[in-house]
DNA sequence: ATCTTTCTTGCAAGCGTTTACATTTTTATT
DNA sequence: AATAAAAATGTAAACGCTTGCAAGAAAGAT
């Protein structure tokens, strides 16, 4: 067994002072002597204690502790930006409750009534959209949040990204340089507003400016897996198109390995451009050309940003756009 | 701006009814009259009451909040068994404080001392050993812990995982029934428990059971990155190892496509096998064979587990290690 | 009807801090 | 040495809920 939870008031009677004084060392406040504050810190540190942040969270109305929405820590993508998060968090001395949301609306409704229920100081969002519903909850609380790496079409909330749309555009010319015409566009769910309205318009954007007609034949939804990746290889396979931007690096690896297992030279007979530059990129063969996406960056600036809203501090700019960059590999030539 | 914040007193004074009622009908506590918890219910939603988590767990001593110290959300493997320590955690209504450690000492105390301030319900701890000070600090306190995927030598804290020295064994075997005879062992740092106690010791049991000699100059300690397999594909290229086993995906295949490059035909002149079937192993070419670790599945039981130690239900045994399996693919015959 | 027993409810004392505000001690000023 | 100002410390009221205990209401038993 344990000595009993040893409190301020313990402190406060072995040194001979009031909890207040207790109180105040431990906050580190200014007006402590520092003969006082030496003997508390004495006792603090015989006594072992340690404060309790659950009655300092309910007595001050702050937890240190911010909520992380993010549909699958399973993903690089995510996982990486949730490390940045968590790295500049720990550094500000906030902790952060981590919760998966599988990219769906109802759980996503329901994580968010939970963390302010266990009263966060802030929110980190990660989503490959942003749904009314949750607009609404957002806009309805007081609590500052900040989303990361997604995007918000409507502009209403604090966020961290990159330009989606001039990346993919970027991607997308590229290929188009190289002499290809049709060019497949593959990514996730169109229905995400990120699909939609940034890379499929960026994808536009390129195609229109180097007076290309747009074929709708040549867009392809799918899932970020890198089986539907593998398979779509074959519906690929029956199409003219010689070359893909696509969506996702796991998705972009099965598309890879299914073109090339039929026999599909990549890059000289199709080019792929992919996304994320995760680790993976290096590890297929070929490797995988990709835009790469500053992951960890994005996360820690957003928990940055975080950190300043919950400290009421003004926001010069409440929508930084990271730069990206391309890094050619050998899935082009 | 919004609604001040309401609280279980307003609901009260709104139905008519003291707010230890209202507590109990939030509490789903048995003994309140159908027609009042109606009543109640119905203001609640009329007010759109939240309950403080935070004052209740000053209240009540229950956070319903576990802290999972984690070396790093970005790799494979500790995201997929975080996963599955959160689904269960959310199945019983629990939110999970994530904290990365980077498997340092220090990180590891603090990160520690933090969820204990934090009121944490339980601890969920991942890494690859557990060093004496941290064994120490854990056996100070009553909050329960398990370890989930790592190993305790000391046999001291419960712990899901799988039995790590006989599948390296399995796996050894496999390379030896292959004809092997010169095997190089491949892993991360044997300060590591769970390298230099299990599976070294599966290594050297496989090499014994077939009366092969135990070769010192065989045994490769690295980081766990592709890069590093990258570069050991040099060095080991100039041993007269034909075949190796491999402590982590990333690694292998780094090692794998180092080798490639060399010109090494691999299953054929070389055969790997990995130890973890993340799902690089499929994304390689050729496909890495692999021990199979149940990784989400190790997260989720040690999470259930922890469940029922917080519920202070008797726990039948401590240490479960679960099924493994060897998948092979296309780096071994 | 009266007395038990069983339900429902309310009362009030915590839970361990923070933080105005008040009070006391120190230091500076004249 | 007396007084004002500044610094250090203490007092006690929140913070929003849970929970043991007591009291009142309803239902059964006789």
């Amino acid at each position: 067994m344990e000595k009993e939870n040893i409190t301020i008031y313990d402190v406060a009677r072995e040194a001979g002072v009031s909890m207040a004084t207790v109180s105040r060392v431990v906050n580190g406040n200014s007006n402590v002597k520092q003969a006082t504050k030496d003997k508390v810190l004495a006792v603090i540190d015989r006594l072992d204690y340690r404060p309790n942040a659950v009655a300092r969270g309910l007595a001050s109305k702050k937890t240190t502790t911010v909520g992380v929405i993010i549909p699958d820590v399973t993903d690089m993508f995510f996982s990486e930006l949730a490390r940045g998060v968590d790295d500049v968090a720990s550094m500000y001395h906030y902790n952060i409750i981590l919760a998966n949301s599988d990219d769906s609306g109802t759980k996503e409704l329901q994580v968010l009534e939970n963390l302010l229920a266990k009263q966060v100081d802030g929110i980190i969002y990660m989503g490959n959209g942003l749904r009314d519903k949750l607009r609404d909850q957002f806009s309805h609380t007081n609590v500052p949040i900040v989303l990361a790496g997604g995007v918000d079409e409507k502009n209403q909330i604090p966020t961290v990204n990159i330009d989606y749309a001039a990346a993919t555009k970027d991607a997308v010319t590229k290929l188009i340089n190289n002499g290809h015409k049709q060019i497949a566009f593959i990514s996730g769910s169109l229905q995400q507003a990120i699909n939609q309205n940034y890379r499929l318009q960026g994808y536009k954007a390129a195609l229109e400016e180097a007076g290309i007609a747009f074929d709708e034949a040549l867009v392809f939804e799918t899932q970020y897996t890198y089986n539907a990746g593998f398979e779509l290889a074959n519906e690929l396979y029956g199409t003219d198109a010689t070359a893909a931007f696509v969506g996702a690096d796991e998705l972009a690896a099965g598309i890879l390995n299914g073109l090339t297992d039929r026999g599909v030279d990549v890059p000289n007979d199709f080019e792929i451009i992919t996304s994320i530059n995760t680790k993976l990129t290096q590890i297929t063969r070929p490797q995988l050309t990709s835009i790469s996406i500053p992951m960890y960056d994005m996360g820690a600036v957003a928990m940055r940003m975080l950190t300043k809203l919950m400290g009421k501090e003004n926001i010069e700019n409440g929508r930084l756009s990271l730069p990206y960059g391309i890094i050619s590999r050998q899935t082009t030539r």
